[in-house]
DNA sequence: CGCGTTTGACCAGCGC
DNA sequence: GCGCTGGTCAAACGCG
């Protein structure tokens, strides 16, 4: 199947030339556009030999130099466009007639290949139309459940309420905490503040943030109950700034009472009255800890690089809030608990903590526990909590995980190592690699690649939304990965050091 | 000149 | 009631 995942990737109108893939060696998916023949001048001989041994020995031999690694596959329109001048070569031994002969056998071949192309087009699409109706399921019975626990008290202050403010009474009793709005939603202009959010697509709705960007309806349901959570992820990462797709604009900086390192505030600037503002500070205790917040929901769509980080914390945020993570006891975890206990977030439970005794309900997801970023191999072993964004969120930001888990398990892949989607680790994976994963166009190939090969060849369960996750990343990332580079590099420069 | 960052000030919540 | 702290604003500043 691995070979069909690349296919669909391959159908993608951009060509994958980030897509390295070594462990994927597909006859037939490895278009004439692979660098070892694209780039050299000759490509008719390697691409005509392409579908023979023989002649792949031939054209090794030929083409003294390796191929650059990268396994760029094109559309078959290009890979006809190069098969045709081998045929009329006047090349040296390869006698013209032979490759004429083998013309029709090609273009045979090439044939079954966009045939099956398009089968694989079509099983992506489905894939996707299950996902999003998964994923609007999910969201569905997780707002119910973050109704029930323990209602926290009302909103102390409230938000001029125009239209669904997230903090109404409907379901808010998500409304878990003085939620970082509170400060925004104070005094004076800060009440017109409130009113503006309020009035923005952010309070009406605008939801969707970590939940990726939600339509209307889920995003509602969803901000609610996500407004207040936040989601904090601990990574070992020497970049300024997590690059997890968004464009964000700093706003403010502050000196936090025991911490010598500056706590940096930011706000989404992706769209205008995006509500989703992000803390980020340095550990005191270890400064090479980058630790990152993230406090309500995007209202607007994100880009998949964006949409993966989004959609762990969403994921992670709804749960918390939703009581649905249960805690160290065995009792489900409500906003009112007090204490931390440890989440049962899909990777170990070491990896990820809920704190409701903060003024927030929030997840810290730790990543800091083992080799640090991208190259880290998690445990394959770890549990699994498959969430839909799990992917998702590896797919976009660091691929390793995605790699990890779909490669085999084995976790032998390299830089980019990563367990499966458990969230947590997905998220600290990301976050601590997400500067060299996102930029490292190889290691996201692959585990992009890896990742879809897993999702559609693996278990059935979740298969469906892990499927739709990185089509999405697929399609998007197929245009978006240089894209999604420019978003990290330009969020790392316009992001100043926080310290 | 526009955009983003820096930084001091302001405000509200909370604890004592 | 006061002081501390967190969060945000907005003018000043710097950079491309």
């Amino acid at each position: 199947m691995d070979k069909g995942h690349l296919l669909a990737l391959d159908a993608s109108p951009r060509p994958l030339a980030f897509l390295n893939l070594p462990p994927f060696h597909h006859r037939g998916t490895m278009s004439a556009d692979h660098p070892s023949a694209g780039g050299r001048g000759r490509r008719s001989s390697v691409e005509v030999d392409f579908f023979s041994d023989d002649k792949q020995k031939e054209a090794a031999k030929k083409t003294p130099d390796p191929p650059p690694g990268g396994l760029a596959i094109k559309k078959k329109a290009d890979l006809t466009i190069n098969l045709l001048p081998a045929a009329t070569r006047d090349d040296d031994d390869e006698p013209k007639m032979q490759q004429q002969q083998q013309l029709p056998a090609l273009q045979a071949e090439l044939g079954r290949m966009n045939e099956e192309n398009q089968r694989l087009r079509g099983m992506l699409a489905q894939v996707t139309t299950s996902y999003q109706a998964l994923q609007m399921h999910l969201l569905a019975l997780m707002q119910p459940q973050a109704q029930h626990p323990i209602p926290p008290p009302p909103p102390p202050r409230q938000f001029l309420g125009l239209g669904p403010a997230p903090e109404e009474p409907s379901n808010s009793s998500t409304e878990v905490v003085g939620s970082p709005r509170r400060s925004s939603s104070t005094g004076n202009n800060k009440d017109l503040q409130a009113a503006e959010r309020s009035d923005s697509p952010d309070a009406a709705g605008g939801p969707s943030s970590t939940a990726g960007w939600l339509p209307a309806e889920g995003r509602q349901q969803q901000e609610a109950s996500m407004r207040k959570a936040r989601v904090s992820v601990r990574a070992r990462s020497e970049a300024p700034i997590i690059a997890d797709g968004c464009q964000w604009r700093k706003y403010g900086q502050k000196m936090a009472k025991g911490n010598p390192c500056p706590r940096a505030y930011y706000r989404c600037t992706m769209a205008n009255a995006c509500p989703v503002r992000k803390q980020v500070q340095r550990c005191a205790e270890d400064r090479s800890i980058l630790i990152t917040t993230y406090e309500g929901t995007h209202n607007h769509p994100l880009p998949p690089a964006a949409m993966a980080m989004a959609s762990t914390t969403s994921a992670a945020a709804s749960m918390l809030l939703s009581g649905s993570m249960p805690s160290a006891d065995g009792t489900p975890m409500t906003s009112g608990n007090s204490f931390l206990a440890r989440a049962v977030l899909p990777c170990s439970s070491s990896m990820a903590t809920i704190s409701a005794s903060a003024p927030f309900p929030t997840v810290t997801l730790d990543l800091t526990h083992g080799p640090p970023s991208a190259a880290r191999p998690l445990a394959p072993t770890t549990p699994q909590f498959h969430l839909p964004q799990a992917p998702l969120y590896n797919q976009s930001t660091k691929f390793s995980g995605l790699h990890m888990s779909s490669s085999d398990g084995t976790g032998s892949t390299p830089p980019s190592a990563g367990p499966p989607p458990p969230i947590g680790i997905g998220l600290a994976d990301t976050v601590s690699a997400a500067a060299a994963a996102i930029t490292a166009d190889p290691n996201f190939t692959v585990a992009l690649a890896a990742a879809i090969s897993s999702i559609i060849g693996g278990s059935g369960g979740h298969h469906h939304q892990q499927q739709h996750g990185l089509q999405q990343g697929a399609n998007a990332n197929n245009n978006n990965v240089t894209s999604s580079s420019n978003n990290t590099a330009t969020s790392n420069n316009t992001n100043s050091e926080t310290q």
